[in-house]
DNA sequence: ACTCCTCTCTATTGATCTATAGAATGGTAG
DNA sequence: CTACCATTCTATAGATCAATAGAGAGGAGT
């Protein structure tokens, strides 16, 4: 029987040790021996547990991809304002930092070396993520809470750039927790978002050359 | 004499070709023959002007990082508005992606990789540069532009974080320009981090578990 | 014609890495 | 005691890759 069909203990440990490995060094920058080496194994016993280093890649990536979409779904069903389910949904697409912040890194940094097929299986997650937020942010300006001049595709890209770049640096910025990144984010976010004056600013340098 | 020392027209060409292969298949994934290939010519005449892989590694991200902390420089040093600021901060941090964006993903991809010494050339760089930025939008708080509960280390994570992630996809958003990504990203950054009213959501999603 | 100098070539070494084959270990159940 | 199963082992094949050594080609200047 396969390996990756039956999620057992020692699968999991598995997991997390390529996790961590491929978060570190990268997925081509990691070899079959370091993931070993975390488990205390032998480098061709890992063959036990996975076909190749690739499918090793694509589990890794999954679980670090797999809850996203579902979550946003369950968001945009509920009956709250724009602003709410913006709040959820960068508290969940944070919350995962907690716990499996090597998955997410992967997921973010390693999916595009994945082959054909899978990074396939992986994008169509993706994919379904983006146009749930998408649709939300398009929800509140077309209910009047957002600005009409919102860009549903820009703003979109903005909440995912800001909350992925969380996971490069999360636990590296001494005492920013993830109840303050979700806030201040959250906070930005809305911010941003909501009908207000435009700002006054001059966006070319024109004392500046080119 | 040492190749690296006398940048000649081969040389950039060299320069691109690594950035190219680098940008497409992240260092570890990249082969030096894959560069060769590029250029059309052996993999053993690479050697001729880079020392090693690695040193290739630090010339491409060198190109990456230089210019931001001197424009940064020059923003500061002006006599305008903290907006004004952070509109050029803006502009200058994705102008670089309209010519030199595989420059500017191996630069923000692939710079871990880097053998301490050279890691520690380009962080230095990237440290002042992060510093500039907070310290500008500092002056925005202290002079009562900016909110006075706004937090500039967060802030500047997020500006860098929203300008970032632009060079992961510009080019493969369709009728996204660097005009528009600017103008909206600016736009967004401004109106977050000006006065106003505070936005009303509920942060914790109530009804779900956790 | 001779000499640099720049650039590219051929040929090869040695290291590293994924993956396979098949044996050994140890626990558990009949 | 024996059979079975899950797990880890040894050993090695086969491929790829960075890097070195040293030769050759061709243009520019003298």
């Amino acid at each position: 029987m396969l390996p990756a069909a039956k999620p057992k203990r020692r699968h999991v440990e598995m997991l997390a040790a390529a996790a961590k490995v491929f978060a570190r060094r990268g997925y081509h920058g990691a070899s079959t021996q370091d993931i070993a080496d975390v488990l205390g194994i032998r480098q061709a016993s890992l063959y036990y547990y996975f076909h190749s280093k690739e499918a090793a890649l694509e589990a890794v990536c999954t679980v670090g991809v797999e809850d996203y979409a579902k979550h946003a779904q369950a968001i945009a069903g509920q009956r709250v304002s724009a602003a709410d389910k913006v709040a959820q949904l960068v508290f969940r697409h944070l919350a995962p930092l907690a716990e499996r912040q090597d998955y997410t890194i992967v997921f973010l940094r390693e999916r595009r070396f994945l082959p054909p097929p899978a990074r396939e299986r992986i994008r169509a997650i993706e994919r379904r993520y983006e146009r749930l937020i998408e649709r939300i942010i398009r929800q509140g300006i077309d209910g009047g809470e957002f600005r009409a001049d919102l860009d549903a595709r820009l703003a979109t890209l903005a909440l995912l750039g800001l909350g992925n770049s969380a996971a490069a640096w999360y636990g590296r910025e001494p005492g920013v927790t993830l109840e303050r990144i979700t806030r201040d984010y959250v906070d930005l976010l809305v911010r941003a978002f909501r009908k207000g004056a435009a700002p006054v600013y001059s966006l070319e340098p024109s004392r500046r050359r080119a």
